[in-house]
DNA sequence: AAGTGAACCTGAAGGC
DNA sequence: TGCCTTCAGGTTCACT
């Protein structure tokens, strides 16, 4: 599921045992995710000190004392768990984190902290959509991945005025654009079609056409924004709350207003409408056709 | 340039 | 019970 919030959501939670850690060994049990892992993947984390853990749109940066900086991507499917002792926990829990099927363990990082004591971060992934790359510079916008990526729909860069820039000119539907990482880094299907519906704009709409009416622009702005900024702080709770547990407990916990609700009543007061499905560009994109003009 | 569809891969869910 | 089809949070590439 990951987009933005839910990788954020696993970078708060893997951060306290990833950063001041020393990596004690990485298993790396098969060739290839998406892409092959890189050549020496274990023998070049060995023995580094994490310095930060940090996230750029839906990549996750591991920040080492030497070189390389290691770049993780969740694609689809991707999960990480903690091992500390006996506890277990699942940071950032979505659909396939609970099926702990091992043979989707793929890579194992063996960690010790500043107390010496030992973690196990595991990366699960069924679909393998997910990959693991080396950036062998710390100016990490030189690399492909990263390179060309858009504003982060978080704080306040985002505001009408810059998102009626990104806009401007461009004749493919809305939902598309703000799809598009070049232009917002780290939206997914889920939540634009949340903040599309928040701003009242069909998602058939031509991005063009939004830029040219600043009140929308900056309604789409806030939209976008707010969903984001809500998703962290659900995803939040919803960590603390899984944390407690065992990690095989409970989904995360969503509540949309659109998302996956085709035929039901539009949750606008007074609407009346009914949320509709219909597929753009190989997606799903779930709207009011009464209350998104 | 813009738009679509396919590809990558596994698993869940629903119809029959 | 099983077999079949469809669909899924992402990204990239090939083609009109």
């Amino acid at each position: 599921m990951p987009e933005l919030p839910e990788v954020e959501t696993v970078r708060r939670g893997l951060q306290p045992v990833f950063e001041g850690a020393r990596i004690v060994d990485v298993e790396q049990r098969r060739p290839n995710l998406r892409y092959p892992f890189p050549a020496d993947f274990a023998a070049r984390l060995r023995g580094r000190t994490v310095v930060s853990l940090a996230r750029r749109a839906k990549y996750l940066i591991l920040h080492l004392d030497a070189d390389p900086v290691l770049i993780c991507h969740l694609g689809m499917s991707g999960s990480f768990r903690i091992h500390s002792g006996e506890s277990e926990a699942t940071p950032g829990d979505f659909h396939y984190a609970r099926s702990k099927d091992e043979a989707h363990d793929h890579a194992v990082f063996h960690l010790e902290d500043a107390a010496q004591a030992r973690h196990r971060v595991v990366f699960n992934d069924p679909r393998r959509f997910g990959f693991m790359l080396f950036s062998e510079s710390a100016a990490l916008d030189a690399h492909p991945s990263l390179a060309g990526l858009g504003v982060e729909p978080t704080g306040n860069a985002l505001d009408g005025r810059l998102l009626a820039g990104l806009l401007s000119g461009r004749r493919t539907p809305i939902k598309a654009a703000l799809l598009d990482q070049r232009l917002i880094a780290g939206l997914g299907n889920i939540y634009v079609c949340e903040a599309l519906w928040r701003a009242g704009i069909a998602p058939t709409r031509q991005a063009r056409d939004i830029a040219a009416d600043a009140g929308l622009c900056a309604a789409l702005a806030d939209a976008v924004r707010a969903v984001i900024a809500e998703a962290i702080h659900a995803g939040g709770s919803s960590l603390r709350d899984h944390i407690r547990t065992d990690g095989s407990l409970g989904y995360f916990q969503h509540s949309f207003s659109v998302y996956d609700r085709e035929g039901q009543p539009c949750m606008r007061p007074g609407c009346g409408g009914t949320v509709a499905r219909i597929v753009q560009a190989g997606r799903s994109t779930f709207y009011c056709p009464s209350c998104q003009a």
